[in-house]
DNA sequence: TTTCTAACA
DNA sequence: TGTTAGAA
């Protein structure tokens, strides 16, 4: 039922770094037990990666990350962790489109620019 | 061989 | 987060 792992098999199974396994620890994101020096990670852990790793593909940074998991482990008050993620995200999305926005923007500008100097070097051309 | 800590051309 | 040196 509850078996333990080296740092070895999960950074297999996730196709992720020793080094990243260490730093998400560093960050309060994990904290495998421990066989004398040796980190050892159970099932809980394994979970807590996986919720790390989706939080990551959402684009959430390690601190919000940190959080959410933690509110997620805890037993008490399912709805207000689960409103809590909500306002993430959408705090999420709305940065995401801000972005979105800017990037179309920069290329309009791109454009005009560009049509500016193809319009000055066809003057250079004739006259 | 594997993992750990610590530090950074 | 990568890489790496040196130790356990």
């Amino acid at each position: 039922m509850n078996y333990n792992i080296t740092i070895r098999q999960l950074t297999d199974e996730f196709e992720i770094t020793t080094r990243t396994l260490r730093f998400y620890e560093d960050q309060g994101l994990l904290n495998p037990s421990r066989n004398g020096r040796n980190r050892i990670f159970c099932e809980g852990d394994r979970t807590r990666l996986n919720l790390i790793l989706r939080g990551k593909r959402m684009g959430f940074s390690l601190a919000e990350i940190r959080t959410i998991i933690d509110m997620y482990e805890d037993k008490s008050g399912e709805r207000q962790q689960l409103e809590h993620l909500q306002q993430k995200i959408n705090e999420q999305r709305r940065s995401l489109l801000q972005k979105q926005a800017d990037i179309v923007e920069t290329l309009a500008e791109l454009d005009r620019v560009e049509v500016g100097c193809v319009e000055r070097v066809r003057e250079l051309d004739n006259g």
